[in-house]
DNA sequence: ATTGTTTTTGACAACTTTTTGGCAAAGGCT
DNA sequence: AGCCTTTGCCAAAAAGTTGTCAAAAACAAT
């Protein structure tokens, strides 16, 4: 999980690198407001950790900013006062959990698990689409036009793949790495499991929505 | 203990906080019902202090939402009129108890108490429900269609890992980690306790419930 | 120790998925 | 057009996963 951390007192952010490195994670770290929000804007985090009061722009501050660049990235407040006025205001900012100092690091992160898990969910949704084509990401299950799709494994892989990149090209050699790592076999195989992720989203229907293009891979839908 | 308060108006909120967090309670709030709603999914509350008149989202809607999520905890609903109406909607979306404004914050502390007291000794837990089954993480008794299953440790830690995370697929991995921590065995003993655990779900019933997703996991109910 | 329960082992059958190989059709280049 | 490459198509073989069950081993409680 990729996090940002935007607290400028250096014990605090040492302790939680402490706990959350070895546990996985992959952490960001700013001193003060503006680079936080510097590079909350030019990375993709699954969450971001944001003191209220901090140097050069506070957290109500960034995360407003956030906002009106249409981030959706959920922040969890961290604020020394337990104040009403605070998680108030931190709520109005945008903020979508508050924690008060000081916090043990095991509740930052349950709750910072907590809240990728919600914007996992309720967030961007967990569905992709593309025209009447749906792909659930957590049942893992397919439906076309209402009607369920069955996929195997590789056409699983292959389809989100597809989905997600849609409408743009998908070149081959990024779908034969998706499926076999970096040991590709030497024939085309492909060929044949793109076949038969046809027969299962477009021979019973209408529109074709998969695509080739020639010589460089294939797209998903967009005409 | 911990207490939810969801109330847009800053007076009443600051209140109750004034009164009830030097008394040793730890009070979170939310001005408007969706943030409401989501703390409370999130988190795991004593009580929950619900304005029934809220931006975003009523009371009513956000306790019926809880409940549907199988929720159980207790829901305090503040009311500005003395309405017949409103008291019978209000227990109808699930609400516990009910308290019309202006109210002292002495009586709102009284019932909470109660609440709390009486969901302690009466509430039958947090019960996880898929289609016909259901699980009481309490008593840990599975039951189908009311009839009583038996099951033993390893079936009742995946019954309620699959339960809990229906109708979203489980990864092998996830289940294996359950089951023996981070040193799964060499050989694939959980087939063998997949198949037990379904015995004992599925087979004596019409409907199977327990879906394998080949080279993945296994998902439960939802089709 | 004895009994009953739970977990693991191992083996085979049933089933799915992936690969292979070859021919026909389509695409692109000079 | 003519040539060479890429792609579509399909069925059968090979490889891999999962279901099933009975018996052995480990564990618990008396």
């Amino acid at each position: 999980m990729n996090i940002l951390v935007v607290e400028d007192n250096r014990d605090i952010a040492e302790n939680i690198a402490d706990y959350m490195e070895p546990r996985g994670h992959n952490l960001d770290f700013a001193a003060d407001g503006k680079h936080g929000l510097q590079l909350a804007l030019d990375h993709d985090f699954d969450v971001i950790v944001l003191d209220v009061m901090l140097p050069r722009m506070d957290g109500m501050t960034v995360c407003q900013h956030l906002r009106e660049a249409h981030r959706a990235t959920p922040v969890l407040m961290l604020t020394a006062r337990d104040q009403l006025e605070d998680k108030l205001a931190g709520f109005q900012s945008g903020a979508d959990d508050y924690l008060v100092k000081p916090f043990s690091v095991k509740e930052l992160e349950a709750r910072v698990n907590a809240l990728v898990k919600r914007s996992n969910h309720f967030g961007d949704g967990p569905v992709l689409k593309v025209s009447d084509l749906e792909f659930n990401q957590q049942t893992l299950r397919a439906s076309r036009g209402g009607v369920p799709l069955e996929l195997n494994p590789t056409q699983r892989k292959m389809l989100e793949l597809l989905m997600k990149s849609s409408p743009a090209v998908v070149k081959r050699d990024r779908l034969e790495e998706l499926i076999w790592g970096d040991l590709p076999p030497d024939n085309d195989v492909l060929r044949t499991h793109i076949y038969s992720l046809r027969n299962v989203i477009d021979k019973p229907f209408e529109e074709k929505l998969l695509h080739t293009v020639h010589g460089v891979g294939y797209r998903l839908g967009g005409g």
